[in-house]
DNA sequence: GCGCATCTTGCAACAGGTTGCAAAACCAAT
DNA sequence: ATTGGTTTTGCAACCTGTTGCAAGATGCGC
């Protein structure tokens, strides 16, 4: 059915090896061959086949993305910039969807089967092992918005989120906050875990305590439930909520039991996703620079596609203050 | 470095030929044999690759997804049913994002490459002859959210976009609302102007004229500044808008200009996209069954791959309509 | 026109599986 | 034991490209 190699030489009257190689750039063809070898190839429709190449080269050009959220609309960005990066360099992204508990070995086979180059792990929630599960078993990979560690097992980028946490806390501070709460995301997760502790050691050093709360999910639903059950002890004066979409819940419950926001209490998220700019929003928040970490993730999934053997580094991207309508004036 | 079939086959004693049928499920081998070659793969961490089988038995079992729009959040949701149901199902998918402009043959070219089984293209935004491109190429193709048509060039899935007109029209009708306006997503996709006419239908049956304007893109930024743009001529009194994001864009507008909604103007939008539900939203809107649309497009594309031959269908659902808090009471 | 270096080309082996075919092994019945 | 039928197994060819090697072609300088 498909047109092959051996269909475009015998057209042009050339042997196989001549046609591999003119679609071979800088192999030893001659230009008057290989142009005749291209018309050939154009009249008929032939397309090289990746796959029957990387038996011999050893390499697809195939990029395993391993997500187990996409119930966060942050990860829409983070799936175009992943997509549209490994696109332009000339690789294809090969889709994992992990289900909650799918163990890490299931994911590396179901990549295995497919001889990826690498493979990139989107998730703040994956549990510790499971970048090392794919290192130990000879695929490079990389892992983003993973937790900081200066000196990690994988390749990673991300923010510091203990710097966030301070950054979050700093902010409330500054405000005049005095009481404040924390409601992080699943508590066995890293960065609800860092974010807590950089907003802790921020309020310790003036003596306040926290009260703090962790969501089942990174989800609007979880947010709101948990603020809920904050409430039933009254409210603090502001809240660092670890990502937007839990804050935008914890705001709804906030505004259900007669609370205005920010008149009475103040919230601060954090991702910057696109919706906390909107109208009806308006959420102050930490932004995460997006499109740094993931090209930066990117270079390093490749670097290690050229050289297994590089040492791991994180590349650690400063978090931002995007203010916006939940927070009282200074 | 990888496991290779013949290292097991060597392992266990026997033939690569058993060690390829004791993989392939109702193959004639031994259970003895099997289970001796099972015990040897387990031992040499052996994974038949499945790209080098692809080159006999014709089949990868990818799938390429060719989408274009990652903007709308509405996608996330999408792409999860897709990616989840594929993988359910034992096919693994390739992702093509499509950047404004790439034009068919060059989206084709990069999934012929990979030798997919077929393609699914997912997107409303497509033109027209995109889905044929690749029919004609011989490759299986699917349209998900494509045009309903009751005789399409290629299977697709979706809603019928006019009868979800005709609801938005009546359901505003309904509620007394008389000036009414219609904003559209980009005007040469089909959704936009489809939408537009089953809502002008309803409408011309009462002799009611409608205003209408088309935003540049589906996204918040385009719904905000078209609104702002009908709003020179004085507001109307409900809007349709064809899509959620337009209509939360197009409210952050009608705000701004000092009008309340639902207190002055009413605005329904499209999707049911998971944050018209959140507090500070709250937006009536008209769902389509998204699950549904996806798995009966994953079912056909399935179906093609088994059946190259099969007549192109569309399976088209009923829009219905979610009440909530941007339409005044009855 | 010759010799030598450089290009170009085809052959054949190979990557990691699959599969038609025929031989070998097995089983039960005579 | 022998026969006939069914299973199981291995051989070898094949899927589509790539690549080392050596032979053939070309070009250059003298």
């Amino acid at each position: 059915m498909a047109v092959t190699l051996r269909d475009v030489a015998r057209a042009a009257g050339v042997s196989a090896s001549a046609v591999s190689r003119a679609f071979t750039p800088g192999a030893s063809v001659a230009p008057a061959t290989r142009s005749r070898i291209m018309l050939a190839s154009a009249k008929l429709g032939f397309q090289p086949n990746r796959l029957a190449a990387s038996l011999t080269t050893g390499r697809t050009r195939l990029v395993g993305i391993v997500a187990d959220d996409f119930g966060n609309p942050f990860f829409l960005r983070v799936f175009d910039l992943f997509t549209a990066g490994l696109q332009a360099r000339g690789f294809r992204p090969l889709l994992v969807n992990l289900q909650a508990g799918t163990p890490a070995t299931e994911a590396l086979g179901m990549l295995r089967e497919y001889a990826v180059d690498a493979a990139i792990l989107i998730s703040a929630t994956l549990p510790y092992g499971f970048a090392r599960t794919f290192r130990d078993a000879g695929l490079p990979v990389a892992h983003c918005f993973a937790r900081a560690n200066a000196r990690p097992d994988v390749p990673q980028s991300g923010i510091d989120d203990a710097q966030a946490g301070r950054l979050a806390a700093r902010t409330l501070i500054g405000r005049g906050y005095v009481s404040l709460g924390y409601l992080g995301g699943p508590q066995q997760t890293q960065p609800a875990q860092d974010r807590f502790n950089g907003f802790q050691d921020e309020t310790a050093k003036l003596n306040m305590t926290i009260v703090s709360a962790y969501a089942a999910a990174w989800s609007f639903d979880a947010g709101r439930a948990t603020m809920q059950t904050m409430l039933e002890n009254g409210p603090c004066d502001a809240y660092f909520c670890a990502d937007d979409v839990l804050a935008i819940g914890a705001i709804s419950a906030l505004r259900d039991a007669g609370l205005r926001v920010p008149g009475d209490v103040g919230v601060i998220g954090l991702n910057d996703m696109e919706m906390a700019g909107w109208a009806g929003i308006d959420l102050t928040t930490i932004a995460q620079p997006v499109a740094d970490i993931v090209a930066a993730c990117i270079e390093q999934t490749l670097a290690l596609i050229e050289n297994p053997g590089l040492a791991a580094e994180a590349r650690i991207f400063p978090a931002r203050l995007v203010l916006r309508g939940t927070l009282r004036p200074v």
